[in-house]
DNA sequence: TACAATAAAGACAGGTCTGTTCATTTAAAT
DNA sequence: ATTTAAATGAACAGACCTGTCTTTATTGTA
């Protein structure tokens, strides 16, 4: 594992568990076991700390999924109901600390802050993600589910993380798995 | 206004607008215009603050809804979609910022801090409140509507927040129409 | 063996935060 | 008019934050 990835990795970990203003510099750097210096000189700021941890968590996200997803069945319906069925594991993992742009953009609420203005571009980035699935699969009105789909996955993720084994995602999944069957 | 209001209507609007953390004790003063000694008279501490900013935010939530809310179709399908368009209202006023124990559950997340906890109970308190107006309204699993509607709810919240004016509240209601229907 | 690049350890600056304390002033109520 | 309560302003302690800098140690390569 290289320095950039022990740094990265450490930051990940302490962002999820303990906030990302609640992780200090100091406490990254203990937890990678590298020097003060090091840090900085891999990542200029902890502004673009921060910003690598969001990238590399949606990509990762984005590279599960495709992953998993079976391309033969991407043009019918059950690609969405296997998707749905994907992002309920997904969030029913204990590692899932619930969805990272989230958590960031509440941690910083001002809209001319960077990682905010990150955060949004990666959000319309998971809507646009599933909407272009939905709209491979021959959703009728492909948007519309999309950002569906979105709201139930940001919400089921934001109940489960604060009711844990609440079944949320589960809940959320069927309620998912209705509207799929009627937008086709 | 009495002192106390002061102190909690400009720790509320600093709350919302740059966050919970992001607020010190000596901003808040200044916008309330009293002493940090009044203050700290007040509120025993800045965690005592922030728990009474969000009992009394939740209590002016469900005051709203019930001024609103037709007591005649109490038993019917009715409520529950008048209901939703009031979320619909609620989440769309430029004046919301997202749910207040969201927000708080983000900013601490550790599950040993009495915010988190508190946030749980504000949590548990909205889906049971759901669930009421589900059970009342005569829905075949109430319990699970209400987890639903909470699930869009918040996660309508959560978009409408990061995308401003992407018409998520308008979507999360259509959806949950369709799950009320199919639940009666 | 000698060199170059990388990393470690830690002190430091300048700022912010919560919460406490104290002397003073204002205000209300009897 | 006197007593009681409440609020003020300002300073303070102790801790934490990001980011910079210097010095020493370690590594891989010619």
């Amino acid at each position: 594992m290289t320095t950039y990835e022990k740094i990265l990795t450490a930051a990940s970990n302490l962002f999820e568990t303990r906030g990302i203003q609640a992780s200090g510099v100091d406490t990254i750097i203990a937890e990678a076991g590298v020097a003060k210096a090091t840090l900085y000189k891999h990542f200029p700021s902890k502004n673009e700390l921060i910003s690598a941890y969001l990238r590399d968590k949606s990509d990762k996200f984005y590279a599960w999924l495709n992953n998993r997803l079976s391309a033969k069945k991407a043009t019918s319906i059950e690609i969405l109901l296997e998707l749905c069925e994907l992002v309920e594991i997904w969030i029913s993992t204990p590692e899932f600390h619930g969805l990272p742009f989230h958590i960031a953009s509440v941690e910083f609420p001002d809209p001319a802050h960077p990682i905010n203005q990150y955060s949004a571009v990666l959000a319309v980035e998971l809507q646009g993600y599933l909407s272009k699935i939905a709209a491979v699969a021959g959703a009728k009105d492909p948007e519309a589910l999309g950002q569906q789909l979105t709201i139930l996955f940001e919400g089921a993720a934001l109940v489960e993380r604060l009711s844990p084994g609440s079944g949320a995602a589960k809940r959320a999944n069927h309620a998912a798995v209705m509207l799929i069957r009627a937008s086709i």
